[in-house]
RNA sequence: GCGAGGGUAGUUUAGUUCGGUUUAGAAUGGCUGGUUGUGGCCUGGUCGACUCGGGUUCAAAUCCCGACCCUUGCUCCA
């Protein structure tokens, strides 16, 4: 027998978790389209220059590229994010601006704590628009989709154009601005003392920047925030002292936490990339957007899952000795809309509503020599134990 | 990748202390029968495991070494 196991941090998703990982999904379509984003599908692998192209994911992501070579020799790799896809693919093509897209694909990072090294990102992004609304927008969508799932969380919002300047009015060398901001970024995490005992490791003093932190909220953020709000979000906070760790952000930046574990990892977390599209083009695309991190948020949700369905199928059909008239009506069925199963192992009867039980299809449809001879079927709600003889349509109008 | 703890049927697990008393036991699950016009209960049968490789030994699931994998902390990020 070959062997069953998958590669390390992949790993299989049954029908029982996918049905309500697709829930998510087409939860977060339907709110993505409202607020004006459409779709958009790159391909996993891409050049592996692509991926790597200078800020696009920074230092810390380049060694977590899986990589490929192909026949003709050319270096590929696996997309680590998609918004470095998302920006190659917009320089390659003419498109209008503002230009709205949301993707829901997976990414691959082989990382260290070798846990998900392939997980599901959804992103939107609004590139050509500099305007604080496009970025509001974004965390109203953000807001919107927490409160659908019934998630509490807390929307943390943030300028790295902020974290910048107060850099360079402390005159912190540049090549230890980015270092620095990482460990700022950790601040609720480890706390004041841990970030400065880091920082001096670094060769910084951060004091004198954690101090310019407490001042006034920057501009930038104030914006961003006064637009949210007017769309509804009430969430999202100013926090001086998140930082994100991609290099490409270039102004407001925001993140996602779950409200009772805050200090936890982000579910969500995104910003402005203004310069990023800029590496595939001449021209200067200002660009913000989030990526949202379905699989880390179906772990959270799963454990509040209790009646956990195992199908998508509503009905099933228990032919008794009329398959053939049987597989007609599951056309009719079908055609109405419904998600209809029928027996495929010539089960006896008893041995069928087992398996309905067992699936938790809510309803078992019986149709036998009796019903068919007064062209009715025989309905049977698999909860309340109810059998109703009824005629095709009224199955139709009862299930729906 | 480093530190710590683990690895027995699909899943949860007994057995590992102190090598032999076990054809590795159970529960749950899968298939199937009791029950070709009625499920959830009951009951019979059946399927299915010591992560891999080496070593010690008369004898290894059990002890030793190595690899791999999992969990957790660090790290990183969605």
């Amino acid at each position: 027998m070959a062997s069953v196991e998958t590669p390390k941090g992949m790993k299989d998703f049954l029908p029982e978790e996918q049905i309500v990982r697709q829930g998510l999904i087409d939860k977060l379509k339907v709110i993505f389209e409202k607020y004006g984003f459409s779709p958009l599908e790159t391909p996993a692998i891409e050049m592996l220059s692509v991926l790597n192209a200078k800020g696009g994911g920074g230092t810390a992501i380049g060694k977590e590229i899986f990589t490929l070579t192909d026949r003709a020799g050319r270096e590929l790799g696996l997309r680590f994010d998609q918004t470095v896809p998302l920006s190659r693919c917009f320089a390659q093509n003419q498109l209008p601006i503002p230009f709205k897209r949301y993707q829901i694909g997976k990414v691959f990072r082989e990382e260290f704590g070798n846990k998900n090294r392939e997980f599901i990102q959804c992103d939107i992004d609004t590139l050509g628009s500099i305007s604080p609304i496009a970025d509001a927008e974004i965390i109203a969508v953000l807001q919107n989709f927490f409160d659908e799932i019934g998630l509490d969380v807390i929307i943390k919002v943030n300028s790295r154009r902020f974290l910048d300047k107060i850099m360079s009015d402390a005159k912190i060398p540049e090549d230890k601005r980015m270092p620095l901001v990482l460990i700022i970024d950790k601040m609720n995490k480890i706390g004041e003392t841990a970030v400065i005992a880091e920082a001096r490791k670094l060769g910084v003093d951060a004091r004198p920047v954690l101090k310019e932190l407490q001042g006034n909220i920057p501009e930038d953020v104030a914006q961003v925030l006064k637009y949210a709000q007017q769309m509804g979000v009430k969430d999202a906070e100013f926090v001086p002292t998140l930082a994100r760790g991609f290099e490409y952000y270039t102004g407001v930046v925001f993140e996602v936490y779950l409200k009772s574990r805050p200090d936890k990892l982000s579910i969500a977390g995104g910003g402005r990339f203004d310069n990023l599209v800029g590496l595939f083009c001449d021209r200067e695309v200002p660009a913000t957007g989030v990526g949202i991190g379905l699989s880390r948020i179906y772990d959270i949700i799963k454990e509040r899952q209790k009646d956990r369905v195992k199908t998508v199928t509503q009905v099933y059909i228990v032919p008794i000795k009329t398959e053939f008239e049987a597989v007609k009506i599951a056309k009719q069925l079908r055609d109405a809309g419904l998600n209809v199963d029928i027996d495929l192992m010539e089960r006896s009867i008893g041995k069928n509503l087992q398996y309905v039980d067992k699936q938790g299809i809510p309803y078992a449809l019986i149709v036998g020599e009796e019903e068919i001879k007064q062209g009715k079927v025989k309905l049977k709600d698999m909860k309340a134990g109810k059998e109703t003889l009824v005629d095709v349509e009224q199955v139709i109008n009862e299930i729906k």
